[in-house]
DNA sequence: CAGTAGGCTTACTCGCGAGTAGGTACGCGG
DNA sequence: CCGCGTACCTACTCGCGAGTAAGCCTACTG
């Protein structure tokens, strides 16, 4: 059944509650990524979920609440589609981390608020959320190590791996913000680029080879 | 001369503009940093300066104002700082990074606070402020790609560039903040990490070498 | 068809924090 | 010793936004 608003908005009535729990989902993803956690306010979200506030308040809780099951939606959505992409990619360490890397860029372009949500937000709250979201981190950064390991068990690897993983997720971090001023480039291109900077730079690592400082 | 506030405290007085503004600008850095931009209060800002609100807005104006001006001198002191590190290293483009490198985690180590505004903060805000500091991460990055275009003009090298300077800056803000959970490494020692990384990347690269995806 | 439970709303309270009005103290030049 | 400007303060206003009270409407259930 339908009815008009005030504003003489047509608007769905009476629906399950999965159905308007996704929709303030969405909503609040969308707001929180363009105008920041606290900037961000639930009369907003309310709106643009097409629903009264209250009804926020009864689905998903409180504001730090939400915008923890946010997190915690596209985060998982993230990590399935990157495991998604290694998963089928054999055996060789390098055509996994590119399968992940494709995987990972596919991601950000596809849904650019989950990433804004995600990368920057998350982030910059001190909150007990941004523990949900650096956990994540955390987990993606140890698959890339293990990764890594793979490639070789060389005390030099070994040493490096979590270090490098660090690094290596920056720069993809980076690199996604980056494409976002450069959207001519496809998904592929960009995952590219980095596997070109990162892994014919661990190749050399791997085989023993440094650079070093001079004297 | 001195005087006792409620507290009991003891405060200075009569103090010269310069030196407020000094004060304001500390607090405000660390306030900024621990709560981000939102969460901090000017009641606090002022309370952390030792000094009371009306003279916050009357010095640096309105939180906005505040805000930028703080990205301002904490962006400016960082690039004077890889400035200065990149300027005494020779024209070997692999050693200039390197003195780049140790500048930037030398600056990140010791004023934590300014890295976290600079990083986390700023670049969470949409307002126009953030401006400032994207304007400043990308006289960075084009900083590194000028370096980078000096190791060849390669039309692999020139094609990646700007966008392996991205991915550079990225992962050395990456690793910065891994740094931050192991702070038994020296910042020579977290920049030599990161310079293996890129350089015998790079290395290769400029020798025309490139990873391929299996076909 | 009465009862009830869950989807949904309007219309509030209330505290917090940005920004200000309107002063008081103190030093300095005459 | 008298302005007078500048450093500085207490004590507000006022709007915004988180969270809630109190109920309305309708689809199903027995």
């Amino acid at each position: 059944m339908r009815t008009n608003d005030a504003a003489g908005r047509v608007r769905a009535k009476r629906l399950p509650r999965e159905v308007r729990e996704r929709q303030i989902l969405d909503a609040a993803v969308g707001v929180f990524s363009q105008r920041g956690y606290h900037a961000a306010s639930m009369d907003e979200i309310s709106e643009v979920a097409d629903i009264s506030k209250p009804m926020v308040y009864a689905y998903l809780g409180s504001k730090e609440d939400l915008f923890a099951a946010c997190i915690r939606r596209e985060a998982t959505r993230l990590m399935e589609a990157i495991a998604d992409g290694v998963s089928g990619a054999g055996d060789r360490p390098d055509v996994q981390l590119w399968h992940g890397l494709r995987a990972f860029f596919g991601f950000v372009g596809e849904y650019r608020d989950s990433w804004q949500v995600l990368h920057r937000q998350a982030s910059a709250q001190g909150g007990p959320f941004a523990q949900e979201l650096l956990d994540m981190r955390r987990r993606a950064v140890s698959l890339v190590a293990a990764l890594l390991l793979n490639t070789a068990d060389s005390e030099a690897a070994t040493l490096h791996a979590d270090a490098m993983a660090a690094a290596l997720v920056g720069a993809g971090e980076s690199l996604a913000d980056w494409w976002l001023d450069h959207p001519e480039e496809s998904a592929g291109a960009v995952a590219a680029r980095l596997m070109n900077l990162v892994w014919m730079g661990f190749g050399n690592l791997v085989e023993g080879q440094m650079w070093q400082p001079p004297k």
